[in-house]
DNA sequence: CTTGATCCTCTAACCGCTAGAGGTTGTAGG
DNA sequence: CCTACAACCTCTAGCGGTTAGAGGATCAAG
């Protein structure tokens, strides 16, 4: 089990210069080289990825993800930490949808105006002027 | 009616930096200037500005923007092209709270991992093995 | 006329990648 | 052993949508 970079990226479904980009901010470590300064990656470093990977699909920014790595390397350790990240993640995330729900509601309203000329469109009228609308802020 | 950047960022809300920003990029037109070269503004540019500024509170992309306000200069045309592109971004806004809602539940179903060792952490195993994770894509 | 707030341009940073140029290395077949 | 070519290397720059800061000019009030 001796990969090269182009077998990692298969593997983990992890583009090529994002893997060169997660080793150069430190996310993941740099790799053993053949004589020719090729990168070779060993089991470890797939799983790594895989675990960077997952944690990039469910959201989670790279400095949490980075601070979940360190958290997730020391097995006795108490997760409260682990907890805390991922709690902090799905507050953000509950903030998101509650957003783009006003948001999608505003929306709706706004395309019930079909089919008029620009001067009467409400779409128009509520872009040029918020009082028109019961949208607050993000 | 004679405003400095500054005053046209009082008005809008919008920062000095990101005025001079829309103007680079062509979503504001380039203003007077004083002989020094300072910029002053009137009220066709602060009805711009607050236009982009909602829109942009909205989450309309600056490219759909430029589209709308190119469409609003023209009151006689039909709003049918104005209804598509914000009906294009209400089902994008949609889409966004469908993926961000599965999120959610399987955070959810994550941060209910509470207080044990690391090694035995719901949340550190389901970002190893997505295998543990009902999340497909997002 | 001086002060000090505000303005100017230019460059670079943020996040999380992605793309391309231009050159080198690894490997399979002949 | 040699060639061909895929895959790799580094480096730089770009995306979107701002924001920040340096270093210097200008405006308006007193």
């Amino acid at each position: 089990m001796n990969l090269a970079i182009g077998d990692l990226s298969r593997r983990t479904g992890v583009k090529i210069p994002t893997i060169r980009y997660y080793e150069q901010i430190g996310l993941l470590p740099s790799p053993a080289r053949t004589e020719g300064q090729q990168r070779r990656y060993g089991p470890a470093e797939v799983r790594r990825l895989n675990f960077i990977r997952h944690a990039r699909e469910l959201g989670f920014e790279v400095d949490a993800i980075r601070q979940l790595l360190g958290l997730a390397d020391d097995p006795d350790r108490c997760c409260g930490e682990v907890h805390d990240i991922t709690k902090a993640h799905l507050d953000e995330v509950k903030d998101k949808i509650a957003r783009l729900t006003a948001l999608r509601d505003e929306l709706e309203a706004m395309v019930a105006c079909d089919n008029r000329r620009i001067s009467e469109c409400r779409i128009i009228e509520v872009l040029a002027d918020h009082g028109e609308c019961q949208h607050q802020q993000h």
